[in-house]
DNA sequence: ATAAATTGTTCGGTATACCGAACGGATCGT
DNA sequence: ACGATCCGTTCGGTATACCGAACAATTTAT
């Protein structure tokens, strides 16, 4: 389970099959940026543009990046999908879950 | 309707009733450059972890704030607050919400 | 009306995002 | 053997992210 940028992002390209020119071409991005996103020691912070395009390359989302916890897993996939399912409904339902989440939330 | 980044952003700070030097504190930024985030001609391009924690700290997913098309509305804006709410649940209770939206959706 | 907060704006400087181009190593066919 | 070709790595430079501190405008209180 990688636990940086560096290592999700080279754990992402390899798992794609992807070169490090692939992957800057696919992006539009100089593999000599990419080699560091992958391999500097202090991380730098990319910008959101910029992660926002390898991330969508790679299939993940920009959060899957940025989450310090490691704690994006396999709940991810489930939760996207929830949230796909809420946003087609009609805004008086949306309203009806949110009321729901809310007085669960208080109460936890 | 915002539809570039500062317009977006600019907009969600004022409906949460917070001024500039408030979401900068909130936000560890200097609220000169959430000013510049806000008003500059030529968007500047902020990094993810900024991005990600002014996003986050507003409701919002950094995706509202990046999406180009402008697809994004108004609805989507509340609706990304709900998912990153409800993403903060446990398990738990992400199941009980689930079942309630499948029970709500059938009979709709 | 004036002082005092509160908010928004401007500006100069430092650190760093991001690039192109050159480099070194491994693998391939000839 | 030798060059192509592919892949990763290093490096110097330019643009800009991001800041602190001062300034201007607005609002609030007295």
């Amino acid at each position: 389970m990688p636990s940086t940028l560096g290592e999700r992002l080279r754990d992402r390209r390899k798992k794609k099959g992807l070169s490090l020119d692939d992957l800057a071409t696919a992006t539009k991005t100089s593999k000599s940026y990419l080699w560091e996103l992958e391999n500097r020691d202090e991380t730098p912070r990319p910008s959101a543009e910029k992660l926002g395009v390898i991330a969508k390359t790679l299939g993940v989302t920009i959060d899957y990046f940025l989450d310090e916890t490691g704690a994006l897993t396999e709940e991810d996939a489930s939760d996207a999908e929830f949230y796909r399912q809420f946003r087609q409904l009609k805004e008086k339902d949306k309203a009806k879950v949110r009321a729901f989440l809310e007085l669960w939330d208080d109460d936890q």
